[in-house]
RNA sequence: GCGUAGGUGGUGGAGUGGUCUAUCACAAGAGACUGUAAAUCUCUCGCCUUCGGGCUUCGAAGGUUCGAAUCCUUCCCUACGCA
């Protein structure tokens, strides 16, 4: 049986678990770790896939809820597949629809996001005052029942039915469906869901296998939960670490202190010749604690999400171009930054895009958050190799929290 | 000059005797955003404040009234029409 993706560790950091190393798939090799680009419909918000391209971006996410809604499974199959219908040559990946169960579920109407501070989760707050009825999503043994956000229809998803969408989509890389938590969900449930999330993974790894065409082809990653707890989270990882899967995702919800840690319990127990990703995260910053705790891979909507409302980061900190002393501010927004953007344009003209709502403000200042991630991470990768990361993430945050 | 309709906070525009510092939208100021329900959302937006409240506003000046952005008088200004 043939190997749908490879993987291989080129150098270990001494004192982390930190790993530089090749992630091989049908459309081309990933150097890890690697920054995701997020492309949940098929696109990157604003940004055509030559441009993806151009910012050293090497494997780009989609989401199969998505793209099962709008615009089907039947259109991505006639497509001839993801690679195809949206233009890009390169590694994909598909999440399952497992944070929507999550972010329409019982996150939905509310401001809980899956990173809480510790001293600030009211455990099951939301799950006392939330509309049970008002949310879009309901989880049962057997799936979850979705509510179209778009139209109301009613849709139902299953660890198999994931599965067979996700062939259909014909992503490089695949994750099972499971249910990503609260933070506000307390032990208890944590537990039954981790618990129910194992069985998923069990289903979906079983209808992948019976297909074999696609088993052959696209490598499926089984996803470690367990919320913010050690021991669930360790039980987690050894559980999956049980089932053969290609790769392993790091998903649910975290304390935002603690994360780091999080990831480190659960790569600590996970098989070293697979590939990791840490589902969601991150943030400049957060890109460090999880390369040094183990991960290879990370994908988040926080550059692209962010770079539409304006907030650009810098090697100073984030700043927001659509505060007033940008207005005359004639400076590229990280004069250190190789992007198109900041070779280009001023912080006055990206500025005077955003106040006049223009649509290439969103172009321009997605361009600059993902070339900055992928930079910082490329940079990461360099300094695993040359034994000078601990170095560099000491410089990088002083200075990005100054 | 006459007639008509008006003059409300940065703008547009509600309000037409008390519940008015005055609906709402926009503009402006700031904040948030982490497997995308998001080019979104939240807060502030007369002045002062020990955050309890205090003080001053609705073209201007007078007046009626317990009470006026709202009623009356005069004046100033704007738009349109007629001369």
């Amino acid at each position: 049986m043939k190997k749908p993706i490879e993987f291989n560790t080129e150098h270990k950091l001494a004192g982390t678990l930190a790993r530089a190393g090749t992630l091989k798939t049908e459309h081309g090799t990933i150097q890890t770790p690697a920054f995701v680009t997020v492309g949940t419909k098929a696109t990157v918000k604003s940004l055509t896939p030559e441009q993806v391209k151009d910012l050293g971006a090497q494997v780009v996410l989609a989401n199969t809820y998505h793209l099962y809604l709008q615009p089907g499974e039947e259109v991505l199959k006639s497509a001839g597949g993801l690679n195809k219908f949206m233009k890009w040559d390169g590694p994909t990946m598909t999440d399952s629809g497992g944070f929507q169960v999550f972010s329409l579920g019982v996150a939905f109407g509310t401001k809980v996001g899956k990173l809480a501070k510790a001293g600030e989760i009211i455990v099951g707050e939301e799950i006392e005052k939330g509309d049970e009825a008002g949310k879009l999503a309901k989880i049962d043994e057997d799936g979850v029942t979705f509510k179209s956000y778009k139209d109301g229809s009613e849709h139902r998803f299953t660890p198999e039915r994931s599965i067979e969408i996700q062939q259909s989509i014909g992503a490089d890389m695949i994750f099972v469906f499971d249910e990503c938590t609260s933070p506000a969900a307390p032990h208890k449930y944590q537990q039954e869901a981790m618990d129910r999330t194992h069985r998923w993974a069990k289903r979906s790894l079983n209808a992948h296998h019976a297909n074999k065409e696609a088993s052959e082809k696209q490598g499926l990653f089984g996803i470690v939960q367990g919320g913010r707890h050690r021991d669930l989270r360790e039980e987690s990882a050894r559980v999956l670490a049980g089932m053969n899967f290609d790769g392993y995702g790091i998903g649910g919800s975290f304390d935002k202190d603690d994360m780091y840690n999080a990831v480190g319990w659960v790569n600590a127990i996970l098989p070293e010749n697979k590939p990791r990703h840490l589902l969601g995260i991150g943030e400049p910053i957060d890109l460090f604690g999880a390369v040094e705790n183990g991960c290879d891979l990370f994908d988040c909507v926080a550059p692209t999400r962010q770079a539409r409302n304006g907030a650009l980061y810098t090697n100073d900190g984030r700043i927001n171009i659509n505060n007033a002393k940008y207005i005359k501010d004639f400076t590229p927004i990280d004069s250190e930054c190789d992007c198109y953007t900041c070779k280009n344009y001023t912080r006055a003209y990206i500025a005077h895009l955003f106040r006049s709502q223009e649509m290439s403000a969103a172009t321009l200042a997605s361009i600059h958050n993902l070339r900055f991630l992928i930079a910082l991470v490329e940079k990461m990768r360099t300094s695993i190799i040359d034994e000078t990361f601990l170095d560099l993430k000491t410089k990088f945050i002083e200075r990005y929290y100054k």
